[in-house]
DNA sequence: ATAGGTTTTGTCAAGCTTTTGTACAT
DNA sequence: ATGTACAAAAGCTTGACAAAACCTAT
């Protein structure tokens, strides 16, 4: 569970599917595992020392012979093998799906801390949370995962996106409106679009789910923001819109982003599609914005 | 219900259920109770002394000894008071009305800030936060608020209450489960509600809006938490699935709480009705699970 | 329910599901739970006491022996904070000290999360963090800390304010260089007050501790910020600079921060000098770039 | 793989003390 | 009403024990 629990050989044995008398004679064969002792001489294994025990059985597996396949983990042995694996953002979206999958706020919340301390937002996002989220939606249209899952996810990740976002309507930079199209209730990928703006300087207003768009001109009428970005993941709640979208775009510049943002129905619209993908899309509108008004 | 009645020892036996030696020894031991005297030396109690006793024998049921019971009892006295008296609920009330009206977050969050750090999560929740709620509904059920305004403070708001709700699944007490009936979107009453669940020791797991019903049982099944709350602002949630409620009830206690929560809706569902304050609430169901698992 | 109720070992016992025999032997042989006494000498259990009861058995379930269970435990311990739901800055900053003073580094990390998913950075900052590396100060200059908790407290809490800088030299809004005076080491200070320029949308640009005036002014020309900070903690490492310093700020804006900027020291120099306070430094300074620059 | 010895760990018992609700005499 | 007494319940310490898990060596 920890990265710092140590496990005795009978542990180590239930964990690792080798027998106790085997893992003793790997380690006074072949020095495989370095245990330390107890002060009454009980062997005090690692996590380390489990991987190691896997990677040889993963050997073994593959037919080497026991003292080559030892030789084989000891040389590939890089050190800390678990500190540096969990910054692998395979892993830690693994960890995350795998936390977040059993109900387990805790953990859940110290897999984000590692990965914010490890990670910039960007990558954080990127790589981890919004893949994270695109393949929990994918498992829950296969029936993989359930609503609860879904929702319990989509709670504790948007209670840290929104602690993210705390300030980010303060200070100098252009202001963006964001808002989601009536109807779309996903608002996390807005939220994480409208961080990845804010650490590109803008600063941020979100209207956040299920916005009226005769609301949404009100509101830009009394912000005056720069621009606004509506957002949609499906096309269809363009369509109904377009009419009032393009009555709103012609004072005022207007994106569209999303996985619902097709070229077509943007341009039916009159309004600005983004790129697919958030990180482009990010840098899309600055690079725009600082051509607009440079330095 | 005066404030200035006073009960002779009788009394305060029959209303609290403690024998009046017993109430004399505890005064005696551990100064739980400080009686006036009446000219003729007959010890005359207050409406707080009793709320004391209650106090105290809550303690008792929930397991804790006698000394350290009646020392969390006094304890509890002074506080709130002495943390609270700086800090007038109406004013931040007002003040946080007046930022997120204006979109100002930076100085919403300054409002939260200094509330948070004045007063107790119980005071900041229920003089301040729940009745700001209310009012932004009530003034944009009358046009006097746009669905912008409500969304972004709506926001700002979750944010904060997912922040102080980090690490709620964690350690003690019985396990509350959470979650809104179907269609159901408000879902901050709820997560409030969550919040003074915690404040007095309850771990909380939370499914957020719109939950479905055999999610939920599963769910239930899956966690096996000590009871669930489901919430709804109006009772027409509930009629659509009495059935369903009424089935899960059977196996495990379901309390229904919200503006929707009408004795009525919830008898003919067969789940218990709570209070509609959320503090009223959050106290009758610790007070319940303080009673049902005594020694 | 309270946070602060005492237990006995019976009821710990009960609520824990470990025998009072096996807790009693778990305080002798590994320490895992340290109870005050009453005075007659019965065992009283808080409930972070339980918590780590909780912890214990999860390991214990997961096949670890009970001596590394134990240590497992005591070493994740990051205080009363995660039991209860107290967000006081000032407990916070209690806790801090605690763990940093005992080099516990992975719970420092923990208490440093917590803080960060709690409050603003602002908040964080100006109520825990700066007072905290203060009253350090104050405790080394009476020998009440040493210089290795110094140092380590220094580079935890550095690392962790660079992990909040990542990318603050990103972005659109006006660039920010900042830079300690020549012989002064103390670079927290500044870095803290760049986080609080960052979150009011300045790219930031810091070189750290002790830089050279003749290549401040080559970055100034290479950089072209819109203005620049120097700091220092006392007015001595101005004086022997006032002329550079003066022929920089004749072409380019010069402020300068810290508990060394004084008035008199400023003017002599030809320089602005910012407030003590570093939050109300950064909204002077942006106020003012707002002014020149508006909208 | 087995045998024989050691460590670890949960449980129990004996004898004594503290805590606490109730009872009784003044 | 007060104060003392009392007995049941719950705790404390010391010491010991046995099953399970481990060790080494053959």
């Amino acid at each position: 569970v920890q990265g710092d629990t140590l496990l005795r050989i009978g542990e180590l044995s239930r964990r690792s599917g080798a027998s106790p008398e085997l893992l003793r004679a790997w380690e006074r064969r072949y020095g495989l595992l370095r245990p330390i002792r107890s002060p009454g001489g009980i062997r005090l294994y690692s996590l380390a020392d489990l991987d190691r025990v896997h990677r040889m059985r993963r050997h073994l597996a593959c037919g080497i012979a026991a003292a080559q396949a030892a030789a084989a983990v000891l040389r590939s042995d890089a050190g800390p093998l678990l500190a540096d694996a969990a910054l692998d953002p395979a892993a830690i979206r693994h960890e995350l799906a795998r936390t977040l999958d059993a109900f387990d706020e805790p953990n859940a919340h110290t897999v984000i801390d590692l990965l914010l301390t490890a990670a910039t937002i960007d990558t954080a996002l990127t790589q981890v949370v919004l893949p994270y989220l695109h393949d929990l939606g994918d498992r829950w249209a296969r029936g993989d995962a359930s609503i609860a899952q879904e929702h319990f996810a989509a709670t504790l990740i948007r209670g840290r996106l929104l602690g993210l976002a705390r300030g980010w309507s303060r200070g100098l930079g252009p202001l963006a409106l964001l808002a989601c199209l009536p109807d779309e209730q996903h608002d996390l990928g807005l939220l994480s679009f409208g961080l990845l703006l804010r650490t590109r300087g803008w600063r941020i207003a979100d209207l956040g789910a299920d916005m009226p768009l005769p609301t949404l001109a009100n509101t830009i009428h009394t912000l005056q923001p720069h621009l606004t970005v509506v957002a949609t993941v499906t096309p269809k709640r363009i369509t109904p819109h377009q009419a009032k979208l393009r009555t709103i775009a012609e004072r005022h510049p207007i994106f569209i982003g999303g996985a619902g943002a097709t070229q077509s129905a943007a341009q039916a619209a009159g309004v600005t599609a983004l790129p697919a993908d958030p990180l482009a899309a990010a840098e899309a509108i600055t690079q725009r914005a600082g051509d607009h008004q440079p330095d």
